[in-house]
DNA sequence: GTTTTACATTCCCATAACGGAATAAGTCAA
DNA sequence: TTGACTTATTCCGTTATGGGAATGTAAAAC
């Protein structure tokens, strides 16, 4: 059996460095594709397969512009992650701290 | 270029479904290889190279106990997935809710 | 020392990835 | 329609994967 395939969740989609930097640089605010290239230093179709496959899990929104597409993460999914890295929220720093810092990180 | 390996860093690392699975086992006791092997109902071969994925980016800890190695989850490397995903933390729910949360969800 | 138990490490193979080049497809302007 | 521009999709070659079988290594029991 290979690996899994990078679309089947986000946690495989996640792993390409270059993708976890476009997630970055659409944290904020729209961009096409063609301005992912620039930033990133990356050719276009692989910002374009790149992208696909991120919208395939649902890490990016899409949205035509005219010739342009515009892409967006989509925060809500990256909390898939977050969520699930929280389970071991409770065994973060030593046991003593666990009670004082609950709270916070438990949430 | 092919794809990162699944040893260059912890994202490439939990990718996969069964390593996170005994990243879970692994959150609250230590276990044996063979444990591990009997409770996700996988062959030993296998469990021992996922092993070695998780503990060369740090993700378990490795101690030998007679004929036994008993494996642990290192939390503190599993926090820095928490740490990267938490970026977005802004941009989950909508805007308004942002001020309101924003202590207990930035933090 | 020999046998048993517990893990680690090959070897194998089918599958998928990534980037780049080339090409296709969709949109707007004249 | 033709042409310019932006993005998507093949095609290609190189590389790594995950499981199973077989084998190697380490430690305890006899």
């Amino acid at each position: 059996m290979p690996r899994a395939a990078t679309t089947s969740d986000a946690f495989n989609a996640i792993a390409e460095p270059r993708r976890r930097h476009i997630l970055e640089l659409l944290a904020h605010e729209e961009r096409s594709v063609s301005e992912i290239a620039a930033a990133l230093d990356l050719g276009q179709p692989s910002v374009s397969k790149h992208l696909q496959v991120l919208h395939g899990v649902g890490l990016v929104t899409q949205r035509r512009e005219g010739r342009h597409v515009m892409y967006r993460t989509n925060a809500e999914t990256v909390r898939t992650i977050h969520e699930w890295s929280r389970l071991f929220a409770r065994h973060w720093r030593g046991q003593l701290r666990r009670i004082k810092t609950h709270a916070e990180e438990d949430r």
